[in-house]
This record gives structure tokens, sequence and C-alpha cells, in this order.
DNA sequence: CGCTGGTTTGAACTAATTCAAACGACGTGG
DNA sequence: CCACGTCGTTTGAATTAGTTCAAACCAGCG
């Protein structure tokens, strides 16, 4: 555990290697991922007092931490920092609100598949078009608890998308797209809106 | 409708009088509420190039307007605005990540009675304590679509939480809350983080 | 080799949806 | 002023997507 939803916040990470999910939890155990994040992403916003999420390695990971003060030091030094932060809260709002779409208005099957394909072209850095083949770090359970679903259907989804041959699972968390035309049309999602 | 996702994104809007609902949409028709604005409150954020919902007013709405480019200047001129920016943009996803634990771990009961404390606590413009007594200027559709559900589960909720005396619903959509408690409790929620 | 933690599969169940119909408030026109 | 149509809301019955509970499975590891 990096950080704790309610403490002081007192920093702000980015992570330089491995995966990091932010969870929200309830006082009756219940718990929903709002985020993963990799390898150039950031976490922990220093707009408010506390951290509004926990923050758990997912893997083993690098990070690297900016304190509230030095970061207030550099935000004196170089303007335009703030306007960078300023970008990147919005475009994690914009993920937050697909996030939104997602866990409101899409299937069981609509969500395992959207996460597919949106992780795995998150973690090629750089390279624009979807890959193959994406390696899902994280278990069943941190796949359900970003979805709002159990792992059990998780599983069977996979399965299902197994036996109708639109991927092959392979060993350690790697899931090959077969079918990748027929995946996407799967995922469909909102307009696109050019971003 | 007020502005529309995907076209260029020109202004951003303050909410003067009225209710405002943010929209996306899918292709097949679908479509989730990412939020609604109140009186004070400010939608369409500068940061991207184009709109990212569709903005639709709930009832009658008087808005204050200002160009991107009128935007750009009162940047230059008062730089503190950009770190104003920055924590609405903040307090967005804040709100975004609330009901994304909402809508992914929560109960139709949950939900639907979160909707009317948080609503009431919102409209209330200044007043601390949770009202007594809610105008809900938006129709069923609307609350559905913000909760992810269907209309006649908003029903449902709401005549069982008239059958069990937690609430009575007056006329034009006004719904008092008799058993302020046991409805706090039933909202619950994540953690409450002093905000 | 056997244990452990994560994953898959099966069967029963349930919360929420879907389909359908009745109801009620409101505004319009006769 | 009242009948009528419209639109939003409520209620009921049947259906289903996803959950729950339970057991089997499997890979990694001491």
């Amino acid at each position: 555990m990096i950080i704790c939803e309610g403490e002081p916040a007192t920093s702000i990470f980015n992570v330089t290697q491995g995966v990091v999910k932010l969870v929200r939890s309830s006082s009756d155990g219940r718990t929903q991922i709002v985020g993963f994040r990799v390898p150039g992403e950031f976490f922990a916003t220093p707009a408010f007092e506390r951290h509004t999420v926990t923050a758990v390695a997912v893997t083993d990971v690098q990070l690297c931490r900016f304190s509230r003060s030095r970061l207030a030091g550099l935000l004196r030094e170089y303007p335009d920092l703030l306007a960078r932060l300023f970008e990147m809260s919005s475009a994690q709002l914009l993920a937050s609100e697909d996030q939104v779409f997602l866990l409101g208005r899409r299937t069981a099957r609509e969500k395992v598949v959207t996460f597919l394909l949106d992780f795995s072209s998150r973690t090629l850095l750089g390279r624009p078009e979807p890959q193959r083949l994406v390696h899902l770090p994280m278990a069943r359970v941190d796949i359900a608890d970003f979805l709002g679903l159990t792992i059990e259907t998780v599983s069977r989804v996979l399965s299902s998308l197994v036996r109708e041959g639109l991927i092959t699972v392979g060993i350690s968390r790697s899931v090959r797209f077969v079918d990748l035309p027929a995946l996407m049309s799967i995922a469909g999602g909102p307009e696109p809106v050019i971003r």
C-alpha cells in the first residue's frame, strides 16, 4: 500500500515501473478500483488536503515521489507546470467519465472486452495501433473490482470469449487478441471523440 | 441542447439559473448522465479541443458563457484563475470517482437514496445541514440515466421508501425526508473523507 | 509431494430489467 | 368547464444478467 484514503496528502507520485491500482472502499468492505496507473502516469492529485483514494501496488513498482512542498517550489519556478497539472487532471476526469459510462450502461461482456483493449493500448507506450498481445499484471479480483463485477463473471466472460475464438489466454495472464475487429465492435463504446 | 459531444469546444459555461445535465451516449442509443450542474457550477472544461459531453437543459436555464479566447485573456490577466480551474477540475474528478463507486458497487436502493441526499445538499446554496425537503427538477428518466438504472427501478425504489415511511413525495417532484438518519445510514457510501 | 492462492466451472438464486398495462397530471380545444 | 390526448409515472408479471455459494482445478513453491 502506497497511500491510504483519508490520510493527509503530502506527495504526488509518478509511476516509472510496474502498475498501481487506485481504490475506493466503503466501511462495509465493498471496494471499487477507480483506475490503474502504468509507467508514465501520475496519481494522488495535490488539490486536496487528504488523499481521496487508496493506492496499492499491483506488481513490484518503482515510483517517483514529489513532496507537496517541493511541488509548490516547482510551481513557483515553472508557471507552465500548473497548466500541465490542469491538463492531467482533465484527462483523468475524461477517463473517469468513460468509466462511468462503462459501469452504468454496458454489459459484463462489453466491460471485459473494453478493459482488455483499453489496457492493451495504454501499456504499449507510444505505439498507436492496438497490440495483438497484452499482459495483464493484475489478478481477476482487480479486474472485477475495476469493472463492478465479480471474479466469477469476469472468468466466465473470458472463457466464453475463448470458446468463441475471439481471444486466447496464455500462461501468466497474457491474452492474445485473435479476432480484433470483432473485439473492437463489441467494445464499441461512447461515440468516439477525437482526443 | 446547449453543447454537443464531439463538436469543437469554443466556450465554457457557468450555470446561474436552473439545472443542466451532462450526457455521454453511444451509437446504439444508450445514454449515461455523468453529472448535473446547478447554479454556481461550471461545465465544458477548456482542456480539450472538442466537447466530451452533451449538455442539455433540464429546466429553463440561465447561463454565463465565457468564450475560449476571452478565457485565454483572463488567464493572462489573472494567473490565479488557472489554479481555480485546476481546483474545479479536481473537484469534478472527485465527484466522478464517487459516481464510479456508486455505479460499480451499490444497490439500486442505495443509489437512489444517495442521489436524493447529494442533490439535496448541493442545491441548498450554503446552508450546511441536509434539508428535509428537496425539489427534483429532472424526470425519472434522468435520475435513471444518472444512476445506471431503469425508470421502473427508480420508481419502485421510491415507492418502497414511501411505503416504509422514510420519505414522502409531494406534488411536482418534491421529496420530503421523513427519517433522515435512516436515509443517511442507507446512503453510507465510501469512507467519508474530510473534504 | 502437498499446500496455498488464484482461477474456472456448475447450480441455484436474486436484483434488476423487460414487457405490458393502468394511472394521473397537465394543457388544449371544443 | 369538461372531455380528450399526451406524456410522465407507477404497478404488475415474467424474464434474465449477473451474483452467490460450492466444489473442482491448476500452477507455483517450499
